[in-house]
DNA sequence: AACCCTCGCAACCGCGCAACT
DNA sequence: CAGTTGCGCGGTTGCGAGGGT
């Protein structure tokens, strides 16, 4: 169908932003609120598309923006996230008041990579550098890997991913603590006993990796809807199977006891429900 | 002092999705 | 329902700064 330019390339600036370009986006801004940035340069006299407006506000000239080094808790919690998130740079951006998606992304690529590296570990998939990268790409988080078609709208699919993340959980666990080995075909006190030994190897790993807590929350929609407005696309419930399965669920909601930081909220898994592990209530 | 190389970051580009017509 | 528009995202590029020779 084709796709109009976003902007009349022609007549518009490109490259580094001038003082007087940022005071007058700033001030127009401040006067008219964001929103509407196709039609914002003009209105402010900028010879500069839409999108370039919108970047170099959220990325430079926002006013809760914390600009400077990253702090050593900062780089821990980007890590983790990422672990769990892949390269939504918007969503880990969420979780660190003041740090864009372009800033976190630039020093992931930066600095981060190269410490993870020197750490021995894969940057990519957070496993040991030593192994093989990824021949078996199921031990990423899903939607890092699926077609870009549905990689820009943070949709996603519940029952994959968060069961990666189960795996991965997992996996960590044990080779925290190997021999420990389970059995299959259990009954439900055996069950029972499996989750809080994950439990306790999540302790475990919890505490191996410094103070930093990451740890999520997400809820299962009651009602079994999504909300667009959430971020979780509805256009994917034909594809995907249903929301979390209340078994991983449960099991995520072991694994990762929240205490400091909870997702449930920003990742847009909804419920009228209290958060059990933030104790907040998510969105109705 | 001049040149080259590397690094970090701001900005751009292309794409997909949702809303709108 | 198809086409269009606007926004947001992730990947990539290009430029300036700083360090080394």
């Amino acid at each position: 169908m084709g796709r109009s330019p976003c902007c009349e390339k022609a007549h518009t600036n490109k490259g580094a932003w001038t003082k007087e370009e940022d005071q007058r986006l700033i001030d127009y801004i401040r006067l008219h609120g964001e929103g509407c940035w196709r039609s914002l340069p003009k209105a402010a006299g900028l010879l500069r598309c839409g999108k370039s407006c919108r970047l170099r506000w959220i990325n430079y000239l926002r006013p809760d923006l914390k600009r400077g080094n990253f702090s050593e808790a900062e780089d821990e919690l980007i890590i983790k996230l990422h672990s769990l998130l892949g390269n939504k740079w918007s969503l880990i951006a969420a979780r660190l008041p003041g740090r864009t998606d372009n800033e976190i992304k630039n020093y992931w690529n930066t600095h981060i990579k190269r410490k993870l590296i020197s750490r021995g570990i894969d940057p990519q998939n957070h496993g040991p550098l030593n192994q093989p990268t990824n021949t078996n790409k199921s031990t990423e988080l899903d939607f890092r890997n699926v077609p870009k078609a549905s990689k820009s709208n943070f949709a996603p699919n519940p029952s994959r991913d968060f069961n990666f993340n189960e795996f991965q959980v997992k996996a960590k666990a044990e080779s925290i603590e190997e021999g420990n080995s389970s059995s299959s075909g259990m009954t439900t006190d055996e069950e029972q006993q499996q989750q809080q030994q994950q439990q306790q190897q999540e302790d475990k790993y919890a505490g191996n990796s410094q103070e930093l807590d990451l740890e999520l929350s997400i809820g299962i929609s009651s009602s079994g809807k999504n909300n667009n407005s959430t971020g979780v696309s509805t256009a994917n419930s034909a594809e995907s199977k249903p929301l979390l399965d209340k078994s991983n669920f449960q099991f995520l909601g072991q694994a990762m006891a929240a205490k400091a930081v909870c997702l449930c909220w920003q990742l847009g898994f909804g419920t009228s429900e209290i958060c059990r592990n933030c104790q907040k209530y998510k969105w109705v």
